[in-house]
DNA sequence: CATAATATAGACGTTTAGGTTGAAATGAGG
DNA sequence: CCTCATTTCAACCTAAACGTCTATATTATG
């Protein structure tokens, strides 16, 4: 019997959700609560398994309570059901290991089944959600859009996001630390930054380089 | 009517695949090919929808025939159909923007809705390999290790990250640009580095800090 | 209450970083 | 052939960074 319980500050969903649950075999609504420190507070004070999670809701928010039942109770897997898409709520959510993420137009049917399978620990994820994920991880250099820095330019950068000192790449590269300067000043400009550290940031967001 | 292309070294498995799709509805086998080169000629002479993918391929390997096709012929939705689930390909794999990313250990009939749902731009992933990205994201600072930093260093780290200069930093924090200097000399000592650039690197690698 | 850590700041000194300028060899492209 | 980008190197200078030492007020911890 899988214990669940339902987090929505509407009234009219939480119903209808518990309506479609409960004639579920192997399905056991617990209790509903309208906002996001009552999921905090059931959490703390009963047992169940699968906790369903608005992300829009009142007093505190659903990324909060979130944060807040992942940390104290670990053992309860949050399937994040919202009609939010916005890319960066996604990303804040998914990386606080909810175990799903589902948007609100899904078939009855398959949030029974998602239910289920985030009771036996298989991660659900909504195809939009997937395609933001990989489409996060795709890398757009494939092109490699190298920013008009040379390859020598290039090389010297991976120095610089290793940490090294001007001399140090000097002696990596068997070239005068003058030299790596001057390579440094060219990169620089063409980075429109101002020193080595935020070359190396912009290097990294610009995936010109990799942070291993 | 699906045109798709099976790429693996296995003449086994190729036939087995062959098999089951060429009596599927809407589905037609164009050819099979044995390597990674193959399945890149095949691609630069033929029009077709989906690619079956094998990974471990002679020749030519699956990464690197996925990073050519990917890069000549972007309407090409590529299936990665593999045994291998190890972390580094998995991600590797992804970054090239493949569409969907199966395990061998699939049922014939997922691997047939996968091809539709490929064909028609969703991406599909296998549960583990969802469960391997969602880990990857998973921030394990939930419990902040930080790693010894107090919150007044960890505020002048997100400077640092920022690519703010010590007086800059004095000058929002409303402190003198000394003292920020003290603090970055704590901060250098606690996470192990020599200078601000090894420190913002390791921050963001420690996930003390994100890059924004 | 005493000790430890934190946050603040100054003095002093050394090292590194970065800009400016100039220069020379190489190779690609018009 | 000439030009331009690249790569190499140097001298000079300023500013920034970093270390060491010292010092004080606050707060937390035992």
């Amino acid at each position: 019997m899988i214990r669940v319980v339902i987090a929505d500050d509407h009234p009219l969903l939480r119903e209808g959700l518990r309506r479609i649950l409960e004639f579920e075999d192997g399905i056991q609504v617990i209790t509903e609560v309208g906002d996001g420190q009552g999921a905090i507070n059931i959490a703390r004070t009963q047992k169940f398994d699968v906790l369903l999670m608005d992300l829009n809701m009142p007093r505190v928010n659903g990324l909060e309570a979130c944060r807040v039942i992942r940390r104290e109770h670990q053992e309860i897997g949050i399937l994040v059901l919202t009609v939010d898409d916005s890319d960066d709520k996604i990303f804040q959510v998914l990386q606080l290991g909810v175990a799903g993420y589902l948007l609100k137009d899904v078939e009855p049917k398959t949030l029974v089944e998602s239910i289920h399978k985030v009771y036996s620990g298989e991660p659900i994820l909504s195809p939009a959600v997937t395609g933001k994920l990989l489409g996060q991880l795709a890398n757009p250099a494939l092109h490699k859009e190298n920013h008009g820095l040379s390859d020598r330019e290039l090389e010297i950068l991976t120095y610089v996001v290793k940490g090294a000192s001007n001399r140090e790449t000097g002696q990596a590269l068997f070239i005068s630390e003058k030299t790596v300067k001057n390579h440094l000043s060219s990169i620089f400009r063409k980075l429109e930054v101002e020193d080595r550290t935020q070359a190396a940031l912009k290097a990294i967001k610009l995936k010109l380089v990799s942070l291993d």
